[in-house]
DNA sequence: TTCATGGTATCATTATATGATACTTATACT
DNA sequence: AGTATAAGTATCATATAATGATACCATGAA
């Protein structure tokens, strides 16, 4: 699979099924394991058996159909204990989330991705929307724009040029010059706003969280429904607030 | 490592590695991986070689130090995605937040622990308290013991007299009578209500998740500070609302 | 009932993981 | 600084353990 003699495909095997399960593929038979990993059908049985008996997979014994286990989420909670940004940030969040009573937000770049490591969700809105490990295109969000605003010239060049970019809702940009000019603006404003890009009706804005080197890679994100809020009101009454979060972090 | 030909022990090996890492261990060098995993050096060696080339695990060049990567977290967003309970309680559980204002917590059983599988923090807290995918032995916790109290005689009896319960708070209750007969109690008045067991000064009420055969998998739990609410306010402000909000869930 | 599909079990073959060891790079100590 | 010691990396012969083909057994549909 990989020619490095240290690379163990066995190992990488197994990963690939636990990674066959996402928010459309819930549960997975064999069958379909096989079809979604592309493995022979006995090393698919071999692999879901371990895992099955190592406790990372859950099995309905009527169906035979396996199922992410809890172990997934003890994964999590081991992540979260070793991103020294969460324990940074979890506490101001939480006091955000209380002053502005409104869903605020934890992202980190992670490739050409932003991901969501932080939700507190104050309204019912789309599940997708308020738990945690969410991936989603940088250049499509407002986190992901602040944070790319903080880089270099020659980087927010390439990335504008090479980052996924697909229309997800009708209101979506998909033209790269209008992303660009954008994510200009985020660096002189120290902000990032968008509209409608992810969920219609729905207004994002993101301050970044800028380290030491004065290069971000997270981001505090605030959505609000756009059917009761417009942009003026969250520059004025949301984005003093969230400035005084992200400095609060940046301690 | 075990009898059967299905086992692939490669493939144990590895989530060996993943497993190392917890809130004491958030970053592990090759030797500490060696020590906590108990496997050859060859073998750690390759592993996580293999780990980090498949983006499971983040290393710093610099210190050559392997960590959790966001591969974790996408991990727990699959496994959202394949409960069903928690695409039905989470609505449910953001209103119950905001109407009372407190830390509110959706918790599984798992073996003899509970896991906290939704966690809504509204006041700083302990971190360990605000991040989802945390183990507690269920009898030490309300939402254990109220959802053991929905199930069998037997089971009851079996579960007190097996399940951990060792002190954590110079509160903890370790002595299995006194555990078991809180838990008859819970099962006579449908709640269960704690002190100090798990973060001194903390009291904890839990409702359960009732199926459709009778028992519980799951329970609401609202925890509140010790020092501003006494368990009388917390039956009659907090209990009503929860009850509704399990109702709710069990549609 | 029969048929088709999905899941399970077995086994000879050899590719692949193994673990010992040697080598290189970092860190600690004097 | 210079040496010692530990940590990390690379290599390789060997055989174990993964492989994948195939046969067998449930399950559910027609």
């Amino acid at each position: 699979m990989k020619q490095n003699s240290l690379y163990v495909g066995t190992l990488a095997k197994g990963l690939r099924l636990l990674r066959a399960f996402d928010e459309t593929h819930v549960s997975l038979s064999l069958t379909e394991l096989i079809e979604r990993t592309g493995l022979e059908k006995s090393a698919v049985q071999r692999m879901a058996y371990t895992l099955h008996s190592e406790g990372m997979l859950d099995r309905d014994p009527d169906t035979r159909r396996y199922r992410p286990s809890h172990a997934w989420l003890e994964l999590a909670y081991a992540y979260y204990w070793s991103d020294p940004l969460i324990a940074r940030a979890l506490p101001k969040l939480i006091e955000l989330s209380r002053t502005l009573g409104e869903t605020v937000n934890l992202a980190q770049i992670s490739g050409d991705h932003i991901i969501y490591a932080l939700r507190l969700p104050n309204h019912r809105t789309h599940f997708a929307a308020s738990i945690v490990g969410r991936r989603v295109p940088a250049l499509a969000t407002a986190s992901g724009r602040v944070i790319l605003a903080t880089r270099s010239e020659e980087e927010l060049r390439d990335s504008c040029a090479s980052w996924p970019l697909s229309a997800v809702t009708p209101k979506t940009v998909t033209d790269r010059a209008e992303v660009e000019s954008d994510i200009r603006a985020a660096k002189r404003n120290g902000y990032a706003i968008t509209e409608g890009q992810i969920l219609l009706n729905e207004i994002s804005i993101a301050v970044p969280i800028i380290g030491p080197d004065g290069r971000a890679e997270a981001a505090v994100q605030v959505s609000v429904s756009g059917l009761t809020n417009d942009l003026d009101h969250v520059r004025r009454k949301i984005l003093p607030v969230l400035l005084d979060t992200t400095a609060s972090i940046q301690g």
